[in-house]
RNA sequence: GCGCCCGUAGCUCAGUGGAUAGAGCAGUGGACUUCGAAUCCAAAGGUCGCAAGUUCGAAUCUUGCCGGGCGCGCCA
């Protein structure tokens, strides 16, 4: 019991010292006047408020020392995130990832982290043969059919990729014909090589637009195709064999092939380089990484891809372009990837580790979630013919190959469709335009809630009729308390023409609680201010733990917590002058700390909804 | 076979060795002439997969078992 005491001081103490300058001391005043009160646990607001009775112009401070806690710790850290593959649309599974990059990357610069976002381009991988082949062998259209297909060309070869999939499937003979086109696409040969440089020229531009619906921003688009024209392998290969991470097999299972003995297991080996020299995807992995802590030796050049909000969106090139930025030499890397790609991302961490870059390897950190699958209801509602198999599965991964998914674009238009019809109930007066503008953010929101309050090891089996909720636990609730705190606020500003920036602590020596109010008032008070203070601690645990239902959790709670208060302390209609400025002033406080947590959820606040 | 993950209310999920295990959804009953009801209040709903162990104390840590998922390529 003693223990847990101290234990329930020490985690007062540390929710309560940014905000109020409370000594651990003053919590330890354990006897209370009144034998009522014997209990800690309701003590201690009372403690507090008579010490800041003392104090009260301390109180005036509490905003500055709110964030003292964040202190960068790196250099410079690198996030990579997204990365889909450029041969057809981003579908849910994508955006699972997008969202805990983006959340990762906005907690990290909160933290005052300085923070590159990558979204690794494969822009010469099979997934993008696949689509060549079908445009060439299967519609026989040129690149000029292609430049004129009119529409949302993403979706056009979403559904090209799946035909072509079944395609190959049912004609082995045809990888012949797959092989020729590799091969012209790697030497730069065209019709092949344009087709394919198209192809995923557009699609990358179609994904950025899909991502840019909910926020999500990256600073570079290090393309696989000037790795492979600038030779990054060929070094990493020079180092690895120079520093004998990898070794030449002469005999066994693997004859003729360099490979790399696992760590776990001796006796196991990884090939990096097969027995006709060409270099495995973990192999291209290692030099990447390499690259990213600025260990290869060789730099990518950079050309503007496009421009958002006044910013340069960059993508490599392996033509030399003076004075164009620098990127990568990072001494922090996040790699967002899901949790089926764990073996290989320990393996290139590995490498680093055989190239006695042990500081780096242990800086690489693999950001590892569960997938997202569909539930048999969202099957039916896709209308996928599944087959006798899949009919007895609880669930189905998604899958581009098959064509089966849930396209992020669909899900935001139907998110942004529902969101239209709700404002119309409430607000049909409002203009058509700003509507519009309110149902993106309110779809934006639904969202990205939706992504991040699962824990990243839950698989999410997807279900429209969860994914589309905007009332409860979802990113609409805590937008809705949001935008009330603000209408007090604008209505404040309407009747008194008081501005909630003048909304402020005493500095005359007042008391910040006003005399005579209620024990009940006094508890939600510090239930809800407590509660708020512990947004820094909330992302320092989320980011420590790579868990953002943390913070989703604890935005949530907040939004639940205010509402109560919101219901039971009316603020305008208030007549008592030293309760109402007291409650305006719980209410500001509450409400920095909750659009902090929306902003790095990356959840927009629209004015109405 | 080996490795990793999951199993908590009807459903979907939180839960940092600590107090009577919590939310949302669905269902039940109630609250809009008030700062916005996308809200709030109330009741109801649990052998925390099973078993043993560690501990003053286990949903949480360890081991075994059961059930489900994902990996373990000279694919990417």
């Amino acid at each position: 019991m003693i223990s847990f005491k101290t234990r329930l001081k020490e985690t007062i103490y540390e929710r309560l010292k940014g905000v109020y300058p409370v000594a651990i001391e003053d919590l330890d005043m354990a006897p209370t006047p009144d034998p009522k009160m014997g209990d800690l646990a309701l003590t201690f607001p009372f403690q507090l408020a008579k010490t800041l009775k003392k104090a009260p112009r301390a109180i005036a401070q509490e905003a500055a020392p709110l964030r003292s806690s964040l202190v960068p710790e790196e250099d410079k850290i690198i996030i990579e995130h997204t990365n889909i593959n450029p041969n057809k649309a981003a579908h849910i599974g994508h955006l699972r990832n997008a969202c805990l990059g983006d959340t990762l990357a906005r907690c990290l610069r909160f933290k005052g982290e300085k923070v590159e976002v990558q979204n690794y381009i494969d822009d010469t991988g099979v997934q993008v043969v696949d689509v060549v082949f079908g445009f060439m062998e299967l519609e026989k259209k040129t690149l000029d059919d292609l430049e004129k297909l009119p529409g949302k060309f993403d979706y056009y070869c979403w559904d090209l990729y799946a035909r072509t999939s079944v395609y190959l499937g049912e004609h082995p003979e045809a990888q012949t014909k797959k092989a020729a086109i590799i091969k012209k696409i790697e030497n730069g040969q065209d019709p092949e090589y344009a087709l394919s440089r198209y192809v995923s020229r557009r699609i990358v531009r179609a994904h950025l637009a899909t991502m840019r619906r909910l926020g999500i921003a990256y600073d570079v688009l290090p393309c696989e195709s000037t790795i492979l024209h600038l030779k990054f392998w060929e070094k990493a290969f020079d180092l690895l064999k120079e520093r004998q991470a990898i070794y030449f097999a002469a005999q066994g299972e693997n004859k003729g092939c360099w490979v790399m003995r696992l760590e776990e297991d001796e006796e196991r080996e990884k090939v990096i380089v097969r027995s006709d020299g060409t270099v495995t995807y973990v192999g291209k992995d290692i030099a990447y990484q390499l690259w990213k802590f600025g260990l290869l030796g060789r730099d990518f050049y950079y050309e503007p891809f496009a421009e958002e909000d006044g910013r340069t969106l960059w993508i490599s090139t392996s033509t030399p372009t003076p004075g164009g930025p620098g990127f990568g030499e990072a001494s922090k890397v996040y790699n967002v990837i899901d949790t089926r790609q764990s073996y290989l991302q320990k393996i290139v961490v590995q490498g680093l580790r055989s190239l006695k870059y042990d500081t780096q390897a242990a800086k690489s950190v693999h950001f590892s979630y569960e997938m997202v699958a569909l539930s048999p209801k969202s099957l039916k509602e896709l209308g996928y013919a599944a087959s006798e198999e899949e009919k007895e599965r609880s669930f189905l991964e998604v899958s581009g190959r098959k064509g089966l998914g849930v396209k992020a674009d669909d899900l935001l238009d139907r998110l942004e469709d529902k969101a239209r019809a709700e404002i119309e109930k409430r607000n049909p007066g409002l203009p058509t335009d700003e509507k519009q503008r309110i149902a993106r953010d309110i779809a934006s929101g639904a969202l990205r809630y939706f992504m991040l309050k699962f824990a990243r090891n839950s698989l999410i089996i997807f279900d429209f009729d969860e994914a589309l909720n905007f009332e409860g636990e979802t990113g609409p609730y805590l937008q809705y308390t949001v935008v009330r705190l603000n209408s007090i606020f604008r209505k404040l500003k309407e009747r008194d023409g008081v501005a909630e920036s003048d909304i402020v602590p005493p500095t005359d020596g007042r008391a910040l609680l006003p005399p005579g109010l209620s024990e009940k008032e006094t508890a939600d008070f510090w239930g809800l201010i407590v509660a708020a203070a512990s947004l820094d601690e909330e992302v320092l645990r989320s980011v420590a733990g790579l868990e953002f239902s943390h913070l989703a959790k604890f935005a949530f709670l907040l939004c639940q917590k205010f509402n109560g208060y919101y219901h039971k302390y009316p603020v305008l209609a208030e007549e008592n002058k030293e309760v109402k400025a007291f409650r305006l002033l719980t209410i500001r406080t509450t409400k920095e700390q909750l659009q902090c947590a929306l902003a790095l959820m990356g959840i927009p606040l629209p004015e109405r909804m």
